[in-house]
DNA sequence: AGCACGCCGACT
DNA sequence: GTCGGCGTGCTC
């Protein structure tokens, strides 16, 4: 029995970020647990939040007149006692409110919207009856609707008493159900019933013996029918005759493409390394130790076969595992490769899936019907109970890392549940981050090579193109003749090429030729972006969209014209040099709509073309068979960023575009066109050798002071007005300096590159430390004060291990 | 967040 | 005089 409970309330401030204490009404005392949500009364007026219940006890220690709870929203918790303590973690982590951080372990279904209400509770005048409440008892009570004079006559209403404000907090979480029946009578009942018939009612006499089957099970209808061979009109006739209840029956939205579960796919046979990789973590697995592993492969070498054999030997335990994979790669094929593994026993989270869709995946794992979790970063939080392992794919993908509060990395929350349930975590990637890659020199982690690719195809011969020759000999193009001739060979000879252009959209910018006016955004300090599929020119930060001038606003020419490549662009350009090519193109704009991204995929694993033109998107994890040329456009975008990890992300993502050539029994050729041909990224990615970038790169962030050696925060503060903005960083970072010391190293403050978004303006500092004991609790106290200062319109943000500095 | 309280300008 | 503007502070 509980009568007081700690509730986390749905308030996300720094002062209400601590749990409340309340009654417990009697009638709930028995039924309350720790992680069910609640409907609680908070603040002076009748105002009503969701909270969760953190914690229970007979007494309480606060001296105030408690107040009870409203109501349970739940009938069992949502959050067991490790998410709760995750959440905890998580929050003091990333400088984030707890409740914010139990909202993101959730599905988007367990959001409650409070929605406020004006009921009548006296007589008003008939004209304001009919226009206010439009002669109903209630109305839906949103300030932002009404009109000034409409909202100080209710306001004024509201202080005659003659309405009063309703709080309702709604719960969105609707099981779905369809119809179901259930048998009414007992068996006896039924042969009675069976001497009632006439003889010619031979369906309804088959619906009887149906129904004899079926005592004591709800069926759904559309079962039954198959089941019986009975249409539903006879189901109707039997429930009029009382013989069958119709009910609803609860069923998951099981995603149509993911329904096939039939057939189970042994596993396949491991090379001498994967075997040694498999033999470590099964280890492990068997131990309950929590290690964490790196498991080190390039393209090709086998690494899903080990991460589904070691995900096999957990299951066989009665464990369950989670696999996290970047959303960019959860292709059909993959989830695919793990249904025909496991069959029903994998549930799939991922961003193609609706919210009662991912609700539905989320309770088949809640009620243990799925034991392996395959998702993005935020199926980490899976509500699986005796985790046995833990695989990160792809470990050094950003997209791990969240870029919103609570900015926190799905690598970290891995480890720390792990860490909980004694289970081993498997990081893998052919480029590790050099973070993961820098804690296996140093044996944190336990490294795993995998060197040979499972066919033995040799890695794809990478030929470097430099396009600063290429200009001199041929008139601007984005094709060197070197690319345009294996492409043409390519097509001669009935084979595929994969072409990656390294940036998004048609074209980059708009400028004027002869004065140099560049068409910006009117809130953002950034240029605008050409689309032609609208033909609006757009603004990629705050959605701004105006149309495309054809004279210069500056100086009246009319020479103003786009800059810069897209893929639109390279497709004209291709479809020019090459008639006869046919071209798939892949990018924001074409797979806007769902499914679209399969759809493609799927035309060109079909051969229905020749050349498949994308973006980054095209990079990671597609695997066709006849796809012999990859072709890099432009190497270099991004080596030029003011970022510490551009060489990183340049290095990872040639390395990744060059594993889709050649890997059947053809041989592949990459060629990667650059105006930096000598840079050490472009040279080693040619060379597929990740350990001596490891070595050149570690070197640079050692002199540089960059992480692994360091760790970084970055705080960024905002406002309408830039002097605000710019009087705020310079405090706070005089007042970070008085109380670090000398241990830190403090980089800015400055105006963040794009100084200007969605009207506001932005500074940002970044602090590299190695080890600091005040440094947390310092920016937990400009958290603290953080709260005052927004209510001005400053904010400011922390951002532990930022990946992107610019 | 959202609500009440509280202290200042411009209206019935 | 009062209504209503928004700055400040608190919520079990």
């Amino acid at each position: 029995m509980a009568e007081i409970a700690q509730v986390i309330v749905d308030v996300p401030t720094m002062q209400t970020n601590r749990p409340y204490t309340y009654q417990v009404p009697q009638e709930w005392q028995y039924q309350i647990k720790i992680g069910m949500r609640v409907v609680v009364p908070f603040g002076n007026g009748t105002r009503k939040v969701e909270g969760v219940v953190v914690g229970l006890d007979e007494t309480s220690t606060y001296d105030g007149q408690l107040k009870k709870i409203d109501s349970l929203m739940d009938l069992n918790p949502v959050l067991n006692d490790e998410l709760l303590q995750l959440s905890q973690w998580m929050a003091n982590q990333t400088f984030a409110f707890q409740i914010t951080c139990i909202h993101t372990m959730l599905p988007a279904m367990l959001k409650t919207k409070t929605q406020k209400y004006l009921h009548l509770i006296d007589e008003v005048d008939e004209e304001t009856f009919l226009t206010q409440f439009h002669g109903l008892d209630e109305i839906e009570f949103n300030p932002e609707k009404l009109t000034k004079p409409q909202l100080s006559q209710l306001l004024k209403l509201k202080k005659q008493e003659k309405v009063e404000v309703v709080y309702r907090v709604r719960d969105r979480a609707k099981p779905k159900t369809v119809l179901g029946i259930s048998p009414a009578l007992t068996f006896e009942q039924y042969e009675e019933q069976r001497s009632t018939l006439n003889s010619q009612a031979k369906a309804q006499n088959r619906l009887l013996s149906y129904l004899q089957s079926i005592i004591g099970k709800t069926i759904k209808l559309t079962e039954a029918r198959q089941n019986s061979d009975l249409s539903t009109a006879v189901f109707n006739t039997g429930a009029k005759k009382g013989w069958l209840i119709k009910k609803k029956v609860e069923i998951y939205r099981t995603p149509t493409a993911l329904q096939d579960t039939a057939i189970i796919e042994s596993q396949l046979k491991l090379n001498d390394e994967q075997q040694i990789a498999v033999s470590a973590i099964n280890q492990a697995v068997d131990q309950h130790q929590d290690k964490t592993f790196l498991l080190e492969g390039v393209t090709g070498s086998g690494k899903t076969e080990v991460y589904l054999q070691c995900i096999k030997r957990a299951i066989d335990q009665g464990q369950t595992a989670i696999m996290l994979v970047p959303e960019i790669s959860l292709t059909p094929q993959i989830v695919a490769r793990v249904k025909r593994r496991f069959g029903s026993d994998v549930a799939v989270l991922h961003s193609g899936l609706s919210n009662g869709e991912k609700y539905d995946e989320w309770r088949r794992i809640e009620n243990q019907e799925a034991h392996v979790v395959v998702g993005a970063r935020s199926a980490i939080f899976a509500p699986v109970t005796n985790l046995g392992l833990i695989i990160l794919d792809e470990e050094h993908e950003t997209s791990y890392k969240q870029d919103e509060t609570p900015r926190y990395h799905a690598r970290d929350v891995a480890k720390w549940r792990a860490k909980y349930h004694h289970a081993p975590l498997v990081l893998g990637s052919a480029t590790p981050s050099l973070e993961s890659r820098a804690r296996a020199e140093k044996k944190v982690y336990h490294q795993l090579m995998l060197t040979q690719r499972v066919n033995h195809h040799p890695m794809p011969e990478v030929n470097v193109v430099d396009m600063r020759q290429e200009l001199r000999k041929h008139a601007e193009s984005n094709f060197s003749t070197e690319l345009l001739e294996a492409l043409a060979q390519r097509i001669t000879r009935g084979e595929q090429s994969i072409l990656m252009l390294n940036r998004r959209g048609y074209s980059s910018f708009i400028m004027c030729r002869d004065c140099g006016f560049v068409l910006q955004c009117p809130n953002c300090d950034i240029s605008l972006t050409l689309h032609m599929d609208t033909h609006t020119m757009k603004c990629h930060y705050c959605g701004h969209e105006e149309a495309i001038p054809d004279i210069c606003p500056n100086c009246h020419s009319h020479q103003i014209r786009y800059y810069g490549t897209g893929t639109q662009k390279v497709e004209a350009e291709l479809a020019e040099k090459l008639p006869n090519a046919r071209i798939l193109r892949m990018d924001v704009d074409t797979t806007r709509r769902k499914g679209m991204h399969e759809k493609i995929l799927r035309q060109f694993g079909d051969h229905k073309a020749d050349i498949l033109l994308g973006t980054q998107m095209i990079a990671k994890g597609l695997d066709y068979p006849n796809v012999t040329l990859v072709g890099v456009l432009n190497a270099d975008t991004g080596l030029g960023l003011p970022d510490f990890r551009a060489s990183e992300h340049t290095f990872q993502l040639l390395t990744q575009v060059s594993g889709r050539a050649g890997r059947a029994d053809k041989p592949g050729q990459v060629i990667i066109q650059t105006y930096n041909p000598d840079h050490y990224a472009i040279q080693l990615a040619r060379k597929h050798d990740f350990e001596r970038f490891f070595q050149v790169e570690m070197q640079i962030r050692h002199r540089g002071k960059y992480p692994p050696y360091f760790y970084t925060v970055q705080i960024t503060v905002s406002h309408e007005d830039e002097a605000v903005a710019a009087k705020a960083i310079f405090d706070l970072a005089s007042f970070l300096n008085n109380g670090l010391g000398s241990t830190c190293i403090m980089l800015g403050p400055t105006p963040r590159s794009i100084a200007r978004m969605n009207r506001r303006y932005y500074y940002q500092m970044v602090i590299k430390y190695q080890h600091n004991d005040r440094l947390h609790a310092l920016l937990m106290q400009v958290m603290q004060t953080s709260q005052k200062l927004k209510q001005r319109g400053l904010q400011i943000s922390v951002d532990p291990e930022p990946q992107y500095f610019i």
